[in-house]
DNA sequence: CGAACCACCTGACGGC
DNA sequence: TGCCGTCAGGTGGTTC
């Protein structure tokens, strides 16, 4: 589900509620193969004090007290809200009970998505941490230009590799490919420095409108408190094959690349 | 290194 | 109404 602008946007909404919270119980509803074990992941966390709460590409990290961590991935259909106590609702995984009596809620109805537990200083030995690629809103464009030029793959899946750039995925990848006027089958190495960086630049502004606007929500996506995106309403390519395209009126077509659906526009899409 | 598979899961939707 | 195939904001493994 959620790409880097969701996970941002939850990191945020967390952010606000969460920290100076206490983590006063757990309740492990579903562990089956998405959460540790219960019994090694609640003594990590048991009395622990939320500090802060980030994303490191599509991973969202709740820092504790004496640098313990949450780290929750929610690959296509996890969700992570706070929110007033409830009763178990079906796709419930692991329940974080708080100090004021507050739920930290992780659900996942594919049950794709994980909730990992670090004691004191384990965070920083994770290899998922050693493995993903630069953040693209923190890292320049022509740096990350760098990281495709040499690269004979196609670019959509480079665009969707997480060690070459962190937190892409379909929607946004596509949706940058098109403003940048790009074909996504083009190799990396035929691009040309220009036009990379122009991909990168253009792929830093859809994810900063995309977080200005709460995220994008297809099916399941919702923030921290339970609310919907509105970036779906903007999308030119992504979900839209068969329709005109709103630059030209070309009408929309789609193509496999890297497995996924690649939406994209036959006429303003020529460069490869 | 790159591409094409399959796998992991559940649910929604369209065709017959 | 129901069964079946297809598809879905992601990743990881295998094989060629």
């Amino acid at each position: 589900m959620p790409e880097l602008p969701e996970v941002e946007v939850i990191a945020r909404g967390l952010g606000a509620t969460l920290v100076g919270r206490v983590v006063s119980d757990v309740e492990p509803v579903d562990s089956t193969r998405l959460s540790e074990a219960a019994d090694t992941l609640v003594p990590k966390v048991l009395g622990g004090v939320v500090v802060g709460v980030r994303r490191r590409a599509k991973v969202l990290l709740v820092d504790l007290s004496d640098g313990a961590a949450l780290a929750f991935h929610l690959k296509m259909t996890g969700r992570v809200v706070h929110g007033p106590m409830r009763p178990v609702e079906r796709h419930d995984r692991t329940r974080f009970i708080l100090d004021d009596g507050s739920l930290l809620c992780f659900a996942d109805m594919r049950r794709f998505g994980y909730v990992r537990a670090f004691g004191p200083g384990e965070l920083a030995h994770w290899d998922f941490l050693h493995r993903v690629g630069p953040e693209p809103l923190e890292t320049d464009a022509a740096m990350l230009a760098g990281q495709v030029l040499t690269r004979a793959g196609r670019i959509k899946a480079l665009l969707l590799d997480q060690a070459v750039v962190a937190g892409v995925g379909n929607i946004y990848a596509d949706e940058s490919l098109f403003r940048a006027g790009i074909h996504p089958q083009a190799r990396g190495n035929r691009l040309g420095p220009a036009l990379a960086e122009r991909l990168f630049a253009h792929l830093q502004d859809v994810l900063r409108q995309a977080i200005a606007e709460n995220g994008s929500s297809i099916r399941d996506y919702v923030n921290a408190s339970g609310d919907a995106g509105a970036f779906q309403n903007s999308f030119a390519v992504y979900g839209r094959q068969g329709l005109p395209c709103a630059a030209c009126g070309t009408t929309l077509a789609s193509t496999k690349v890297a497995g996924r659906t690649s939406t994209f526009c036959p006429r303003c899409q020529q460069r490869r």
